[in-house]
DNA sequence: TGGTACATGTAACATGTTACATGATTAG
DNA sequence: CTAATCATGTAACATGTTACATGTACCA
């Protein structure tokens, strides 16, 4: 019945469906909050999932409700391919990072610049890592008993982050350049 | 000229060619030792890409050699592509990261099960990070005077491995599992 | 009543992946 | 002479991205 296995967008909105039918608007919403750390997903790809498994019966649409919304809700085969998803052995992760690219390429940039570069993705992770605490913060707060499966994968971002931090930061001066002048810190 | 801004792949093989005129075969092994660790690229798609980029006047075809070896060099038009290229700002990072899906979603396993396949991933992560050091040895033992850039990549990636192995160790036992009986550390 | 957020969807294309077909050269 | 490796390339398809078109409902 499974046309095809299934991929792990797909099988992710199918995941999200076991909480209650949801439209495509609501779970490009779920999926960027509860998975998009980790996980890229597009607004036209999951349009373009969901009518591929209405398609072939792993989800049904429902009745169409205020703005035109078009709830979609798991069925048993959507169940059972979801559930056979999620025992596979997951494969291996791909980082695909474009400031690597700059850096091993660093030779045919002028120092300046590619410290310029480095400096704001600097700053860019170090803002991240303080939206992911502030994520662990108020997790910790909300609930008495937090989630052990979703803590797990918000402290993935903590400990990537801190890497990443700490990467730069112990970068030679021939790349992250020295001290932008009037800029010193108290040290 | 430039039809369009070049994607990072394309611009990656540019870079290459700046040592000399390589043939696909050989950009496809330079690319997967060099950038392969945070830049992803298949055989097929190095082909297309340099028949593109002929297409397009960046790199030119030369005369077919041994093994019907096709070299390909750099035009000017293929250095000043690249060089452009690489004084842009470059994205973020996009990391996806399937285990993490299994573990977000980790409700629908049984616990032993989600333990196995962490446990798995572990140890590929472990032995990842015992190449990275191999590597690191291997740089800073052969060259007098090591690039600073490839180390910098190369540190980038023993950062992260470092972070994600700190990051499966602080697993909760819901998700690690216990130890598996027979194996118990000395402490 | 007009702007903003909601909501679905299509089109077009870029990029990535897998599998296969073909043949040359080399090493054993 | 035969298997392994080198080397190019195509085909087919999956996935990802960007841009756009259309209309609804809410709220100030």
């Amino acid at each position: 019945m499974p046309d095809r296995p299934l991929n792990p967008t797909a099988a992710s909105l199918l995941g999200f469906l076991h909480y209650g039918s949801m439209t495509g608007w609501d779970l490009v919403a779920t999926a960027q909050t509860v998975i998009g750390n980790y996980w890229t997903l597009t607004q036209s790809q999951v349009y373009r999932e969901l009518a591929a498994m209405a398609g072939s019966g792993l989800v049904e649409e429902g009745e169409r409700g205020r703005r035109d919304r078009k709830p979609y809700s798991l069925t048993d085969a959507g169940r059972a391919a979801f559930a056979e998803w999620v025992r596979r052995e997951p494969g291996s992760e791909t980082i695909r990072f474009p400031l690597l690219l700059t850096i091993a390429f660093g030779r045919h940039l002028p120092p300046e610049l590619l410290a310029e570069i480095v400096a704001r993705h600097r700053d860019a992770h170090r803002e991240q890592l303080a939206r992911y605490e502030q994520m662990r913060s108020a997790a910790l707060g909300a609930a008495d008993e937090p989630d052990a499966h979703g803590m797990a994968t918000l402290d993935f971002g903590l400990h990537y982050e801190r890497a990443v931090l700490d990467w730069f930061d112990q970068l030679p001066v021939e790349i992250r350049g020295g001290e932008p002048a009037g800029q010193v810190d108290s040290a």
